[in-house]
DNA sequence: GGGTTCTTATTTGTGTACAAATAAACGACG
DNA sequence: CGTCGTTTATTTGTACACAAATAAGAACCC
């Protein structure tokens, strides 16, 4: 069972009743709750109860508490004493300094112990390519999210650098939800376009074995993509404010 | 009262029932564990145990867990049921992954949001440049251990950027330990000399207000220094195999 | 009506008892 | 004597009850 699988499993209690260990029950807790605030499930400002996710989940607060601590150290969760368990609000000037740090990693990805192309990965890659095609036919903004994360996945695989890859996935888990509160409806078809042209960019850079240029490509499109945000925001923000 | 008075303390038990807050006193455990074992006052597979440990600190389990859950992600604790809650192994192997990007990241503290040089961080490294020169005159594995962590965290202020000082923060205490744990004692006078002398160059660069000089001159030592450690553990284990 | 204080409901934090898991010690058996 | 199985002690994991803190609402006073 993949990891996408165990996130978009309905029924969380009955595949923590099958987890041999404390830490595979950690393990799903802790993705199937980073997945819900990604995917807006929990949208920011969303008050999560411990206790009604804890029955939810048919265990008590005690081990879920764990999963809620480390969601917390990640910047995805506030918890405070007589208020509640908070979903973090996304704050585009702190994202700005985190946009700036995963331009430079992402081109490390290309640098750091690349990966050999092989089958596996190529299958991957072509995989997304497909669902790129698709997604660019029939834009939804779910789909989108969910192409977005798996996308980031296969590109960490280029690198064969753990910590690099470690760091990469907390930094994008930290920014991965700008997309979904804050492109405009209007605005979503032309995102989407851009984004599938990016996947197939990449996936051809990849298939040629040259990941220099893929990261290279990616850093360029984070960059570019960060920046139409902020222009929309602004302006979205101007119109609001006249 | 600064983080090293805290981290020093001998009564942890005191500081914590003045803490105001249960984040301060989650701040206070995290801070103090994470000190003794990067100064290896818990070496490398010590078992702690969370009874002894919560009744040194006056509390019970409950609170002392979040600070042992979250230094387990940090890779400094492995706690596995029925086994015990062990310090991690310093293992050189994994630790040149880390290596490799701190390296990088070191060269990006230098470029990205520098902070402008005022009277607070010249104070700063002046102060350090004179505990180097008193360490250079009377060399001390534990001191030296100290001024490099002080060192890290007064290097960490020439960039602004919050995510890039916490991403580096956590590597650095993933990765400190090793001076402590595999210097061979007749080699620390010439380690020392070496970090002395890198801390004067850097102090330099920093009153010279050329902070990418600095982060080159860091960057170009850690390179330096882990690979003579790699060496000298190369030779170490070769002549222990003889 | 406005403001202030008190009450109360709700939520996370903490303490404690017990369950589950592991490993070491012990003993039986071949 | 060694090996396998069992027992037992120790440790973390989990459940639950209660404490502490916060915020919203009620009551009261001015």
């Amino acid at each position: 069972m993949t990891n996408q699988d165990v996130t978009a499993s309905s029924d969380v209690a009955d595949l923590l009743s099958q987890a041999a260990s404390a830490q595979e029950r950690f393990q799903i807790m802790y993705s199937v709750l980073r997945d819900r605030i990604c995917m807006l499930v929990y949208p920011p400002g969303t008050q999560l109860s411990e206790e009604t996710l804890a029955s939810e989940f048919g265990i008590s607060r005690s081990p879920l508490r764990k999963a809620l601590q480390i969601l917390e150290a990640d910047g995805l969760l506030l918890s405070q004493q007589g208020v509640g368990t908070l979903v973090t609000e996304v704050d585009l000037q702190e994202l700005t300094q985190v946009y700036e740090l995963r331009l430079e990693l992402n081109e490390l990805t290309g640098k750091l112990c690349p990966r050999p192309l092989d089958r596996e990965l190529a299958v991957l890659f072509n995989g997304l390519k497909l669902r790129a095609e698709r997604l660019s036919a029939a834009p939804d903004r779910t789909v989108f999210a969910r192409l977005n994360i798996d996308f980031f996945h296969a590109f960490q695989q280029l690198t064969l650098n753990v910590p690099l890859q470690d760091v990469s996935e907390k930094l994008f888990y930290k920014t991965c939800r700008i997309w979904l509160t804050l492109i405009p409806e209007e605005d979503l078809q032309k995102e989407v376009a851009i984004f599938c042209g990016e996947i197939l960019e990449i996936a051809n850079a990849v298939r040629l074995g040259d990941f220099q240029a893929a990261a290279l490509i990616r850093r360029a499109h984070l960059s570019m993509g960060f920046n139409r945000l902020k222009t929309a925001t602004q302006h979205g923000a101007d119109a609001k404010a006249v």
